[in-house]
This record gives structure tokens, sequence and C-alpha cells, in this order.
DNA sequence: CTGAAAGCGCTTACAG
DNA sequence: CTGAAAGCGCTTACAG
């Protein structure tokens, strides 16, 4: 068998006619005082014989790995640009990012009932020794203590979209008090005093749908002579379309409905296109999330559109920023804007 | 500093009382003769300090790192899909992917431009010794010569919905010839007679888009009475709804439009829209890929589905095949088969 | 100006 | 039954 080896350092140094320490500090361009012509004749051998670095090693030796381990499923767009995000921030600084996910994506993935699932997926990434870890909340929901291991193993690990109340490491998310805040002027603007607000299951992982509410029925009881009332979908959340029939039906009778996420919003969609109504000369409906159906929806859904890719892009710095010991101490919130999107789903309410 | 350090081996093995390399041979369950007392004293001290394996020293030392390079922006579901497959296949046996996405998603990259940003995403992978290569095909196309060098190096690479005159590489892609027959039988058979096509733009690295074209073009003309013409987007394809609409008041007036991709059949909703025709009824449509928003549309969308998750499940399944030597010599063409969702925006051509 | 030695964290023959 | 030595592919002090 003459199978194509990589070429090795010492191949270069021979070819070369140097040693080997001396092709190792030459190539990394750490020319000392050799000959200028040695130089040259290194560098070009190495080039010719296509040598190239093998980081294993030098990760071995620094320590540093120059990896990120991603636990984030690419769950729907607003995931995929996160990610885009954290591979731009981490390629800008040489880092690569080493994303796992394993199942299915047609389920959001949960982790209560498979603790060695979830455990053996984040020693893989240790295993191979990654410098952080950035992840989504079902995971870090699941694996709270051993987040407390990795700090002690000074391993900075980041979460997104996840607010628990006692922090235990930095976090990323989407300033949804703001928002939610923005939104109930919006409908208030409008005329609008009966408003409901449909949620999505409110687990523990999902602590921005907690607080979007929260803000949101806070902001509409501002106004004094405006009612807020809340719907939840059940713990699986695969009864949207019944508790947007009932929250239409009730004899609540809002004009207007604030959907935690616009996959909620589509339920009130096809409830009320059951039921006859018209957005939004009967109801008023606005979303959360700009998904990717957002736009193509008849008529077109108000929305608030985060900045995904800016929270991965934050994400990635955090974790670089903990790496390079720019930032120490406590554990940080990143807090990123959100942006109110008018389509045409929201109308003044009727006189 | 007391930075609380990963423990090694050597700390397990003194622990233990034992050398290095029994404790080392243990731990990797090659018992040997060692004392039943003995094992099970190293097994609990490296599980009482939380010693992992540093798969970086296995991977030097092995030449495997047990890892694949995966060269595939998540630039849609479709893609998203694929790499779910691929992500799925690669756990199973135990190997991680290793993607890598620079640039915005918002463009699909084109690396015709910037012939050295992709050659040093390619390295950043090999210099962590990947044991493998998959990549979609633009990528491909852009670096055809470097796949040839990559197999001198034993480096096996697969690309996905790539297939050129001549290979260079293993493929895996859908079985374009029959859909695009069965979607020609199906518009024959509702009676269209004056069928068109719309294509993307062709270029050398959608070579799915012109044999989809063409086979369809092939399957259609079969039925001597019926006539197909084809429309195509510009280089950017940035131009779809003026083609659809070129398309629909041209004098070949077709009663039914096949559109490569369900992006250009969004283009011939919208073109149909504007100019009063209403689908089904005016002109069937039928599209490709089945999107996100094909079933979102009005009226929803037929299409052909393929079966993303299959093709990462296929080409992570022949890498691995390569790698471990089940599979050798030519290359192999691996083909999906993809299902025909018929929807409502196709119906029998007005008699 | 350049090289020999020790080391990174392990594993793999080889000796006893 | 167990350990000392050499090695994986490099880099990093240290000597000369």
């Amino acid at each position: 068998m003459n199978e194509p080896r990589v070429p090795r350092l010492k191949d270069v140094a021979a070819e070369a006619g140097v040693s080997v320490s001396a092709a190792s500090k030459i190539l990394r361009g750490d020319v000392g005082r050799f000959g200028e012509e040695t130089c040259r004749r290194v560098v070009a051998t190495a080039e010719r014989l296509g040598w190239r670095r093998n980081l294993l090693v030098s990760s071995i030796q620094s320590g540093r790995t120059m990896t990120v381990g991603v636990m984030i499923p690419p769950y729907d767009s607003f995931w995929v640009k996160v990610l885009s995000g954290i591979h731009h921030r981490l390629g800008e600084a040489d880092y690569l990012p080493i994303t796992i996910w394993q199942g299915d994506l047609d389920h959001m993935p949960h982790f209560e009932a498979d603790e060695q699932e979830g455990l053996r997926q984040i020693n893989r990434l240790l295993d191979r020794r990654v410098d952080a870890l950035i992840m989504w909340p079902t995971f870090a929901v699941a694996y709270r203590r051993h987040i407390s291991d990795l700090a002690e193993r000074s391993v900075p690990v980041v979460v997104i979209d996840y607010e628990p109340d006692e922090p235990i490491c930095d976090t990323v998310g989407t300033n949804e008090a703001l928002a939610a805040k923005t939104v109930a002027k919006h409908l208030l603007d409008l005329g609008h005093r009966r408003i409901a607000c449909i949620s999505s299951r409110e687990s523990q992982s999902q602590t921005w749908a907690l607080e979007r509410r929260e803000e949101f029925e806070r902001a509409v009881e501002v106004q004094s002579d405006a009612e807020v009332r809340s719907w939840r979908l059940n713990r699986e959340g695969t009864n949207g379309v019944e508790v947007a029939t009932e929250l239409l039906t009730s004899d609540f009778r809002p004009t207007a409905v604030f959907a935690v996420t616009d996959h909620e919003a589509r339920h009130v969609y096809d409830a009320a296109a059951a039921l006859g109504m018209s957005i939004p000369s009967d109801l008023s409906v606005i979303g959360f999330a700009d998904l990717d159906f957002a736009a193509g929806l008849a008529p077109p859904l108000s929305t608030v559109r985060q900045r995904p890719r800016e929270i991965g892009v934050e994400a990635a710095s955090l974790v670089l920023q903990r790496l390079d010991g720019t930032v120490s101490g406590p554990f940080t919130k990143a807090k990123i804007e959100a942006d109110v999107i008018l389509r045409e789903s929201t109308a003044p309410a009727d006189q």
C-alpha cells in the first residue's frame, strides 16, 4: 500500500536540509536570525509538498482548540439565523463552531425525557476539547447542573433566549419588555380596548414567552379603560387552533390579538377563517418572530422581528471575550432590540 | 491562579496508585490480566476526578479524527433537512460533522468571485484533519481541482445535487428524471397540451435544474399533440416575476406551468395575480422542492417533494463507507426518489 | 544563526 | 499481572 501520506514537518525539514525545530519556527513566521535564503527554501518546500500545520497538535500543546461547541438545532428560520451569526462572528476570530443536533427537526427536542442522550452530546463536544459552549434554552434547562460544572472547568457557556431567575451563565436575548410594550402601544393607539393574548406553553425553557406575555399585559393595563386576557396552549403546544377558537368565541370578544409567536398567530388566522371573521376588519392580529411564513399569510402578518443574526453574533462575541479575558466576573445579560413590523393584519378598532 | 485544570491521565494513575500505561489500558476496557480490584479502583478514580479521554490525542495517534467537514449552508429548508440527515447518520456512527458557513444566508454564496475565501474554508477544515468532506454544488464547482487533490490525500468527498458530465467524486442527488416524467404525465393526464416550463439560472452548479427541465421537455414531447416551451431567469435569478409575466402573456398561452423550483412557482403566482389570472382555473402550476411556503400559498402549490433528509443520510453513509473501506473504486452516483405532492394548484385544462 | 532535548496527553509494542 | 520506553506531530525553552 503506498497510500499517499499527508506530509510531515520532518519531511519538509529533511527536503529543505534544516532541522525540524528550524522548520517549525520558520514556518510559523518566527524567522529569528535564520538566513533569508534558508527561510525561502523552507517555505517553498512546504508549499511544494503541500504541508499544512496539524491544528490538533497545536491544540494539545496550547490547551486551546479554537473551537466552540454549539448546541442549537436549526429548528426554524430564527435559529438558523442565530446559527449564521454565530458562524460569522466565530469565523472572523478564526474559531470554528462545532454544532451538534441529533434527533429530527420535526419535534422540538426535549431532553427532560432522555437525560443520558443530552449528556452524551455535551461529552462528545467536551472530549474534543471545545473551548466554550453556546446553547439554546431547552438544553440549558435540562442541564443546569452541568453548566455549573463547566464553569468550574473554565469552559464558558452562553445561553440564548433564556433567563432564569438566578443566572447560571452569560445569556443573550431579545429586549422582550420593550418589544411587548411597543406592540401594546400600537394596538391601543388603534383604539383597541379588549385585547387578547395567546401564548405558547411557557415551559421552564420558554422564559421569553412568559416575559413577553406579562410585559404585554402590564403595558395594556396602563391604559385604564383597556382590558387584556390571556390564553395558553397546552403542554405539547398541539391545541393551537382550539385555543384560538375558544378565545375568539369567548364572551370577552377581543378586537385584537397579540400572539406570543407567529405560530400562534397562524392558529388565530385559521380559527378566524373558520369562524368567518376577517382580518383585520373584524380582528387585528399581531405576532412575534417574523418567521418565514409571516409575510406570506393572507393578509400579511404584522409582527415583531427579532434580530437573530445579531443575537448569534453577540453570543459568539461574549464567548470570545470570556475566552480572551476581556470579560470576566459576573454573568452578563445581553439584550438585543427588536423591530415592530407593521403589515396588514392590524387596523383601527371599529368605533 | 489556581485555574481548575482538567484532570490528566497521570493524575488518575497517581491517585489510583498504578502506572499511566496501566490506567490507559484499563480505562479503555482492555483489562488484560489486571486485578479486578485494581480495575475497579482506576475506573472509580477516573470518574471521581471527572477524567475524560482527550480525543485530540487519539486523533493524532490514529490519524483519524472521526469528524467530517460539511460545507453546506442552511440556505433554505431543503438544505437544513439535508444537514439534519447528515448530522443524524454521522452521529450514529459516532462521527461529528464540522460545518462551515461564512457569509450571510440572504445571498446564495458564490465562490467564483472569491477563490481565496473558499480555499481558506477548505483549509480550515483540513488543518483540523477532518476525515472526509461533504459539500453542496456551488462549492464543488468552484473547487473542482482541489477535490481531485483531496482524493490523492485520501480524503473522500461527497457532493450533493451535482452531476457533472465526468464525475470527480461520489455524488448524491434526487432522481430528477423520474420526477420530471411524473410531473409531465400529471399535466398531460389533466388534458394540458400547451405547457410552459420556467427554469432558474442553470449555472454550472445547477446541473439539477438543467436535467429537470430537459427531462420534463422530453416527457411532454412524447405526447405527439402536446407542446412545451421553456423560459429561464437571468444569471442572477432576480427577474423571476418579469419572466413569469412574459411567459403568461406570450402568444404561446400555456395552460400549465412547471416551475423547476417552488421559488419560480411563486413568481408565476405573483405574475398571474397581477394579470388577473386565477390558479388553477385559468392556469395550472406545479413546482419542485416543497419549500416551507409551498403549502401556504393560495391556492396551496402542487409540487415535488424531494427527500432531503434521506439525501443527507445517504451522503453521510457514503462517506462512512469510503472511510471504512466498504465502498472503494469508481465514484458512486446515488439517486434518491422524490414524491409528487398534489395540492390545489393543478386542475384539468379547459375543454 | 541553528539544532538537540524535553514536553503536550496520551497509546502501543515490548520487557519483565 | 504490571511498568518503562518509544512514539504520534509538532513547539518551546535552552544550548551552543
